[in-house]
DNA sequence: AGATTGTTGATTGTCAACAATCGGGCCTTG
DNA sequence: CAAGGCCCGATTGTTGACAATCAACAATCT
């Protein structure tokens, strides 16, 4: 027996991968601004690899949406606004609302144990009175409720999803509600999916969402109704046109090179 | 004014993403059969570019579904279960439901027009009794809700679930049900967003893909049953264990290189 | 002066060579 | 004869150099 049983997972990782978890780490601690442009030689010096790499760890960011390219020109941390956080909220809404009626279909003595555990830990978490604290604990609950599902792409959507809510708030100062209403807007979903009411569940983990979703689709009306425009929504870039409005075109250059 | 108005767009893509084109047809279209080995040098050699260009259009597809990696060993056309067509079509039903209900949502006279004809062009479809039309038609018009909410990512996401239940039609002769039962069904979708009828829609259009969801649960328990284990779903590949199952290694090579 | 066209520096896109890793066959060994 | 280690070919991972493209500025023309 080589070793032993327990199964300790070496980082065998490529580099790519690696370059894009630190990468990934800057964009989402907010160290690497919205409107920030990232130089693939630059970072390929920073990072100690070569910019091959690089490309292929902002390609994977990318496909993330923690940054955005355009071709031939340029790389950037993309500045979300009031629509993307609609998007992200809305479709959010959905996928918790699947998982929690998947979930619901899905109990056994191990995953009841798993979603007890996650809602004690927000309770303590709350306890604390650390925001930080309250917010990974928070995290961590839906994230136990996606896993319980067993639904790998269910599963990996929603860290996609849930990674770009978390740039969106690092980066705008948005905050969440009260802690200790917190606690009263997620028992009954835990207490919904423990008894097995996927009808139920469903429903109370779609509509928790739901208020930021009214909150940007307001902010994006008003918006729009500002500019006494038809845009139905933020209309996408175009080669020549759109030559509208002071366009604050932030463009922190990196640190200077070498 | 430069020129005209207009706005032509020449193809002045990259090569990564065209011979992601190329590739995402091969598989898409069953010439490429799932469990075939792909591989990077010979790819590179009968699409005239070079191993890194080819890299990069696998990394693309690989974030589509479209082909898995193993690390370090090779490239390869996946295999769709029907624990994997169960993901899909769940995942499929809640992004329509959403996707059905915000349409509601946005109605104007251009979105219903455009509606209207997606429906119309189903009906001449089923009309002609040719299953790749009706198909197509059926295909289309879903695109066409999805697109009237005017939710990029949600318009990317079902993009990407989208092909993926093609490439699960495509290499599992499953098909489809009735063409003219097909009517009876969008039909009502179709009216509740006409009619503004958000609730409605949305159920109409989740429950549109609830007997797949069905058939392919009903599957996967069997499949359970018949090896008596408990495993709730896949087990998530790990790295040493897992000897189970004969695991029909269906290894077809490349013709032969050069 | 205003607009258009050429030039230039910076940045991304592509390529071919080199290094690391893996799987399988062969050999050894008990 | 079975189990385990080692070597080798095949394939992927990484790199540095070269080509294509772009945005901004300078020169030129009307």
């Amino acid at each position: 027996m080589p070793t032993s049983a327990v199964n300790l997972k070496l980082p065998k990782r490529r580099l790519d991968g690696q370059a894009a978890d630190v990468l990934r780490e800057q964009i989402l601690s907010g160290r690497f601004a919205p409107g920030l442009r990232l130089v693939e030689a630059t970072l390929a010096d920073q990072l100690g690899v070569s910019r091959g790499t690089v490309r292929a760890a902002l390609s994977e960011l990318a496909h993330e949406g923690l940054v955005s390219q355009v071709a031939y020109t340029k790389w950037m941390v993309p500045e979300l606004s009031a629509a993307d956080a609609w998007e992200l909220y809305s479709l959010r809404g959905s996928l918790e609302g699947l998982a929690a009626r998947l979930a619901s279909e899905h109990r056994t003595p191990e995953t009841m144990k798993a979603l007890r555990e996650a809602y004690e830990r927000l309770e303590e978490a709350v306890a604390t009175e650390r925001r930080s604290a309250v917010a990974a604990a928070d995290l961590a609950l839906h994230k136990t409720i996606v896993a319980i599902t067993g639904h790998r792409r269910l599963i990996g959507q929603y860290k996609l999803i849930e990674q770009q809510v978390r740039h969106y708030i690092a980066t705008s100062n948005a905050d969440i509600a009260d802690q200790h209403e917190l606690l009263n807007q997620h028992e009954p979903i835990v207490s919904a999916i423990a008894a097995g009411d996927a009808e139920r569940a469903e429903r109370l983990a779609h509509d928790h969402n739901a208020p930021e979703v009214r909150k940007f689709a307001a902010e994006l009306a008003q918006a729009i109704d500002r500019r006494g425009e038809i845009l139905p929504l933020p209309a996408r870039p175009r080669r020549g046109g759109d030559a509208s409005g002071p366009s604050t075109t932030k463009e922190p250059n990196q640190g200077g090179k070498k």
